[in-house]
DNA sequence: TAAGATTGTGGGTAATTGTGGGTAAGATAC
DNA sequence: GTATCTTACCCACAATTACCCACAATCTTA
């Protein structure tokens, strides 16, 4: 059963194999809308990870990185940051899309690989730097959370 | 009888079989809008248990979620940990729904479970567990009824 | 009370999915 | 122009998942 269109829940270990091929999986692929034209854009995570939007995602992130004003420099840092890593991959008749190596590097990761379903994107974690990070960080934030449990009903 | 739409009272002790199905209880089955597409997202509690959500009930969950921006660390961190293990399920023609082993470990899920209406979900524990916790937590806090007073009437 | 419908539980079969490798077309370097 | 490397496409197969049928126990209804 497919939710809402272009939206991603779940947790899945698959593996890379030595092409830096990658299957999506196949809940995710089924949730995405035609217009998407079976293909993602790839991008360095602000977390050690990879971060993969479909493309009618991403289109939506762009366009709000044109309204960002180039006269201030945070502003110019964050577009270069955000647009310089980032590439489109077409996914293959078995459903997988190629992760190119300096990613690959970037996100640390081996053979096995954890994708995890963000919403309206997913994540692509090597499991190692994933729990070590869980591990590190410190609990969240308590009024944070105060704020997010007033959005959020769960 | 059915009363509101969606809306989950009781309690029931079922059975999980050899491949991880669960009855959902006929009553709840039953006041089930048509527009839920027979489809639960089954998630992890906050508690050691696994929580149901009638498809249209989480789809709040997942409107909200989108709207947080990942630029902040927490919303990433809250984005992760509720998107992460959560899945949908549709029920077969018996009415089970499958849970995925990594939940029922979660829970510590035997054969024997039981099933709560929690009002907007459900709750699926292991009665031991559940029992133990009772135990062990104290009686709820005094002053913690006298704020709730402020929000509930009964 | 008897007959029929509904419900909870178990198992078998067919379709789908994840993964590996091979081959041909295209790009690049010599 | 040829050789080497890269990229996309195709096929194969094991493992998992989804779908179907069966049946006993319970509940409903006439």
């Amino acid at each position: 059963m497919t939710l809402s269109k272009n939206t991603f829940i779940g947790e899945f270990y698959y593996s890379l194999d030595s092409k830096g091929r990658l299957n999506i999986p196949s809940k995710f692929r089924q949730s995405l809308s035609k217009d998407n034209k079976n293909t993602f854009v790839i991008a360095r995570g602000l977390d050690k990870c990879i971060w993969v939007y479909p493309l009618i995602e991403w289109k939506q992130i762009e366009k709000n990185l044109r309204d960002l004003s180039s006269l201030s420099i945070t502003h110019r840092r964050f577009i270069r940051n955000t647009a310089r890593y980032a590439s489109p991959s077409t996914y293959d008749k078995q459903g997988r899309i190629i992760i190119n190596p300096s990613l690959i590097e970037f996100a640390s990761l081996d053979k096995e690989v954890l994708i995890i379903g963000m919403i309206n994107k997913m994540e692509i974690w090597s499991p190692e730097i994933l729990d070590n990070m869980e591990k590190k960080e410190s609990e969240i934030n308590p009024e944070t959370y105060e704020e997010l449990s007033n959005k959020i009903i769960l």
